[in-house]
DNA sequence: GTATATGCAAAGAATTTGCACTATG
DNA sequence: CATAGTGCAAATTCTTTGCATATAC
């Protein structure tokens, strides 16, 4: 897999891709390292920058800039889009195939990439919603989840 | 049009909303800081963010994640597209409705935003790219123009 | 006069860089 | 060995926060 795309196969690489390829839930720097520090204790955040820098370069995933707070890795390769939920921060796969035609050329533009990002509040959380929820300030930055669900 | 939204209009907001709402070239914090110091010197970042905050809340302006390392604000009410430009970095407009009425709901999610983003090389920086210039190493990111044109 | 808006300075967090070390072929 | 990959620490930059001052009704 790797080698097919001009990517050397280290270690690290087999292990993040393998990752990022067989999750749905578009992890982020942060996520991916939190999980592989288990596997392999010394990777840094660094090496997880570059790689999947590389690894975007290469088309082996694709990055998601949905998520305001932090880029997210999608390492399905099929083209589509994406929903974003506000409350709970998943990031969930939309299977519509409208405008990923456009890939090629827009207005005398070179379309390399598509994205379509929905944003709102996911089934899950809607269900979850009660009256109170609704009533109470909204929550400062720092009491927001920040962080990801793993993975 | 503040009022009318449940915003009071202050000097600050009224010269903000009127650059947002006048531009077509989606400005950054720091490019409307820029252009809006000018005519008001005292003007902060803290007063930019917090209020681009609150007209994205009231529904004044949308702000777009399509730059990687900058939010970017589009203050034109019509639901449109956008396209990013990977060379020179400007926001332009994309006239296709396709996607934009799935506002709503979309399986069982309820969507309040529909970004469709596309990215690419736009119709200028395709014709300067010279044979050279394809040749040359990729940039690092500080000899990339991070900086968005004005305004 | 009380509530809200503004602004400064400092904190927080994601990302990038420089450089030394390590692994690969 | 030479090239390319990895990782630590420091630097950069965007964004948020705490609090003091100023403005509006």
């Amino acid at each position: 897999m790797l080698q097919t795309h001009g990517v050397k196969p280290t270690y690290q690489r087999l292990a993040i891709l393998g990752v990022v390829a067989e999750t749905r839930l578009h992890p982020t720097i942060r996520s991916l390292h939190a999980v592989l520090v288990k596997q392999i204790p010394t990777l840094s955040k660094t090496t997880l920058y570059s790689t999947l820098e590389l690894f975007a370069a290469k088309g082996l995933v694709r990055s998601l800039t949905i998520d305001p707070s932090e880029v997210r890795y999608d390492g399905v390769p099929e083209l589509h889009h994406h929903f974003y939920c506000a409350v709970c921060r998943r990031v969930l796969d939309v299977d519509i195939t409208c405008a990923t035609g456009r890939i090629g050329e827009l207005h005398g533009h070179r379309v390399d990439e598509v994205h379509g990002y929905f944003k709102g509040v996911c089934r899950d959380c809607r269900s979850k919603e009660t009256r109170s929820a609704r009533r109470s300030s909204p929550p400062k930055l720092k009491d927001k989840l920040r962080r990801s669900p793993h993975v």
